[in-house]
DNA sequence: GCGATCGTCAACCGATCGGTTGAATATGCG
DNA sequence: CGCATATTCAACCGATCGGTTGACGATCGC
């Protein structure tokens, strides 16, 4: 029961592949460019993009000779939904809640520098 | 950076280890009575508690010669704000929002049976 | 067509993982 | 005290992980 989640925790878990995640954040990246600013081979990054694409957090669509890398969030949905079935446990983490509202609706605090 | 998410995504990505926060959801459990539904040693599911410990999604204390386990559900936090970075591609998931809501305040809807 | 670029494949490596078993360590009970 | 219960420790196992290297297949520009 629930086999994505397994996949999708374990691509998480890894800090290479959640930076992959977080540059694909700003915008659609081909393979070699991923690579680029990490220290490793070419080939290790597309393992890594592999795993991402077995879990759906990416998909891959190849244009000419470069292969497009793309962030598909939606991936994260069943994750999220499950580690919400523990918050009826925390006192009220509102704090939390206040800065997801921030970022969805993009309303910035006063005090902002 | 965020050394805790490794450990936290890591524990997470096991069935056993799930299905272990989904009982402790419930109440403190000792290890043995942790172990009773699953066929495997002992051995195996006190490791797998040390695992959940280890990313503090839990935490044991020892009373007389039983060791209980709590379920700490604050340790998912950072995972639950490093994961709603990416809500901005979602169309907003404002059911979940609404959900926590109710759950946190306990206003409950009027058309609760 | 040719050379350079993009990306994967395959084989290999050491480390870690998830599990086992058996012995060891506390602690409680009668 | 002596035995049962609760839990961990230590060693071991095969499988998987994260990484490397080198060869390979496509595809582009000239």
């Amino acid at each position: 029961m629930a086999p994505h989640l397994d996949t999708v925790f374990a691509a998480l878990a890894d800090p290479t592949r959640r930076e992959i995640l977080r540059m694909l954040l700003e915008d659609d990246m081909a393979v070699t460019d991923v690579a680029e600013p990490f220290a490793m081979s070419l080939a290790a990054i597309s393992k890594h993009l592999g795993i991402l694409a077995g879990a759906g957090l990416i998909t891959q669509e190849k244009r000419g000779r470069v292969k497009w890398c793309k962030l598909e969030p939606d991936a994260l949905k069943a994750a999220s939904v499950w580690m919400q079935g523990f918050g009826q446990f925390e006192p009220v983490n509102l704090d939390a809640f206040e800065a997801f509202l921030e970022r969805e609706l993009g309303a910035e605090p006063f005090d902002t520098p």
